[in-house]
Parts: C-alpha cells; sequence; structure tokens
DNA sequence: CCGATTTGACCTCC
DNA sequence: GGAGGTCAAATCGG
C-alpha cells in the first residue's frame, strides 16, 4: 500500500527539515565569536549534518517516488486517485475541482485516515469518543461509496458545531477518510451523559493505552485540509506501527513555537515543514481510539528515546542533547 | 415515545 | 447546469 511510501516521505522532509535547523545552527556559531567550545560545536553540527544528509539520500535511493509530487501507487480511494489534480494534498477531496462551500468555510476542517471499528468496520470508522448523528449521505462523483454526513449530537442541546464527513475509501474498504468541520464546544461529561442512547463507546480497552495515546495524539501532527500540507497525516495505516517492534517507535512532534520546535512534550522535535497544529482532543480522537487496543509500552522505553526514534532518528543521537546544551532548546 | 437513520428535495457555489 | 452540502419528512428501533 502507499502508506509506506507516504510514511517515508514524511520521513525524508522530517529529515530534511532537520538539516536545515542543524544548518541553521551551524552558522549561528560561525558568526558567534569562536572559541574551542563552539569549534567543537561547529564540528559536531557538521557531523549530524552530514549523517542526516547520508541517511536522507539513502531514503531517496531506496524509494525514488518519495521525490514524486503524488505518493507512489497511489491508494486508489476517493481522495487519493484523483490527488493528481492537488499535489499537496495528503489526500485530497475526490473533486477535481476545490470544493465550493468548505473551501471558503471559516471553520477549521481536519482530515483523518482511519481504519474501520474493531468489529469488523462493516458500518463504520472506529468510535472517536464523540457521539454524532448522522444527517445525510451522498454519492459523490468518482467515489465508490458514498459520504455520510454526521454532526454533533448535541448540536441542539449545547448549539455544539461540530460535524464530520465519513467516506470510505475505494481501495481499502476497510479504511474511512474521515474529515472533521468546526470543533466540540458541547461538555464531555454531558456528551457521556446524554449519550446514554446515543451510539457511543469510549475507547477504554487499556486505560493505560489510552491515556498515552492521548498524550501521544497531542503532540502527533495531521495534515490540515486548509494547511496545503505536502504531507501526509499520521494514521494508523500510514505509520509502520503495525510493523514495529513497538507502536510507541511512532511519535511525531507537535505543539510548536513559532520556531517549529517543540514546547510542550517530553522531547524537543523539529516539527517538519507542511503540518500545521492539531486542534484539541476530537480531531485526533479517531487516531487515538485506532490505537487504543494496543498493549502500553514498555516501562524500558523512556520517552525521550520514543519521541526521537519515531523520525527515525539514530539512537547514538539521544546524547546529542548533552554534548551539545541547547541545541534542542534555542 | 423519543431519538437515530434514511432518503429525496432543496440550497449554495462555481 | 452540475456537484457537494444540508434540510426535513418518513421510517425504524429500543
Amino acid at each position: 500500500m502507499a502508506a509506506d511510501g507516504v510514511v517515508e516521505r514524511a520521513r525524508l522532509v522530517s529529515e530534511l527539515g532537520r538539516v536545515q535547523d542543524l544548518v541553521r545552527q551551524l552558522d549561528q556559531q560561525l558568526q558567534a565569536p569562536s572559541s574551542a567550545a563552539s569549534a567543537e560545536l561547529c564540528r559536531r553540527l557538521a557531523h549530524q549534518i552530514v549523517a542526516l544528509t547520508d541517511r536522507s539520500i539513502g531514503m531517496v535511493r531506496a524509494c525514488p517516488d518519495l521525490l514524486l509530487h503524488s505518493p507512489p501507487s497511489g491508494a486508489g480511494s476517493p481522495l487519493s486517485s484523483d490527488a493528481a489534480s492537488d499535489h499537496h494534498a495528503p489526500f485530497s477531496r475526490p473533486t477535481a475541482s476545490p470544493k465550493k462551500r468548505k473551501a471558503t468555510a471559516r471553520w477549521t476542517s481536519q482530515q483523518v485516515r482511519v481504519s474501520a471499528g474493531a468489529g469488523g468496520g462493516a458500518e463504520g470508522p472506529a468510535d472517536d469518543g464523540h457521539s454524532w448523528r448522522k444527517y445525510g449521505q451522498k454519492d459523490i462523483l468518482g467515489a465508490k461509496h458514498p459520504r455520510a454526513y454526521y454532526r454533533c449530537t448535541h448540536r441542539n442541546s449545547q448549539s455544539c458545531p461540530a460535524t464530520k464527513q465519513v467516506q470510505r475509501t475505494d481501495d481499502d474498504p476497510a479504511l474511512f477518510d474521515v474529515v472533521y468541520h468546526g470543533e466540540h464546544t458541547c461538555r464531555p461529561a454531558a456528551a457521556a451523559g446524554a449519550g446514554a442512547n446515543a451510539k457511543r463507546t469510549q475507547p477504554q480497552h487499556n486505560p493505560h493505552a489510552h491515556a498515552a495515546l492521548q498524550g501521544l495524539a497531542a503532540r502527533l501532527t495531521v495534515a490540515t485540509a486548509n494547511a496545503n500540507a505536502a504531507l501526509p497525516p499520521m494514521t494508523p495505516e500510514s505509520c509502520p506501527v503495525r510493523g514495529a517492534s513497538s507502536p510507541w517507535s511512532l511519535a511525531s512532534p507537535v505543539g510548536s513555537d513559532s520556531n517549529g520546535w517543540c514546547n510542550q512534550g517530553v522531547s524537543p522535535c523539529p516539527l517538519p515543514a507542511g503540518y500545521s497544529d492539531w486542534a484539541s482532543d476530537g480531531d485526533l480522537q479517531e487516531v487515538v481510539s485506532a490505537f487504543a487496543h494496543l498493549p502500553p509500552p514498555p516501562p524500558a522505553l523512556d520517552n525521550d528515546f520514543v519521541t526521537l526514534d519515531c523520525f527515525g532518528f539514530d539512537h547514538s543521537f539521544t546524547d546529542m542533547d548533552a554534548a551539545m546544551p541547547g541545541l534542542f532548546y534555542p
């Protein structure tokens, strides 16, 4: 599936972003008054730059399609099969032309690709922690499957503006492209309480995993529909989580400050260009719920390792901050 | 009975 | 006019 290529491309961009930041660091050091310490730092920076560029080159050599605009061997879904019309969309709308209303929508919208629910997923993607009410369904031109329209159950009672669109992908019926519009203003407690009749379940298969994943999700990045992101959203399908020895090896940073560095979380990482910030909670919970059944992380893994490893960061780099204090904490 | 779903019609935008 | 998005009446189900 193209997800591997998608992930690889995201990693490549991430690598290049780090190279760029290292070069900036190096440039700053070169402009500063020279000293033995700064010379050593410059040498280390140069070494890291070389190592990172080598690895980036290796990634491109291993997968030349990474340099193509569109993902290699398109996913074939309505959101990807037409992606040639929008090379910047990780998975674009099925329309060749930009969508009308939502293109001018004042709401934020975010796209995620989620796997089907644990029950086989014939009816829809995994529960995202919110209760939704279906209000429409529409056959979409060029798509095999209709698009379903949902709004928050508490739209009337709490004037919650959140809506979402769910469409099964063409290539993999177990995958759904979910587009969220607006943010939930309904209170979670009310949502849980009033949801006695609502079709929703709280993803608590593994409380530890879920809690940890909430934190993970807060740092994951997703391509927003209005961000012209060149990178795909990190999703359960596109992430190598299922093939990895540990699902915790794939955090992607977010919560960046204006410099593109994490200002929260356990380990600062440069934010890959093209990613933008998450909205809070509910927008991520499709991804979170998809992960929630996974086992808790090995206790031996420390969080710095986890976050760095998500970018395929060399483990030997974990001592970088000690070697170069200030490098990751400008 | 109440809330959710279905589905055809209508609205809006290009 | 065509396509996506929304409305609302009819229907279903607990």
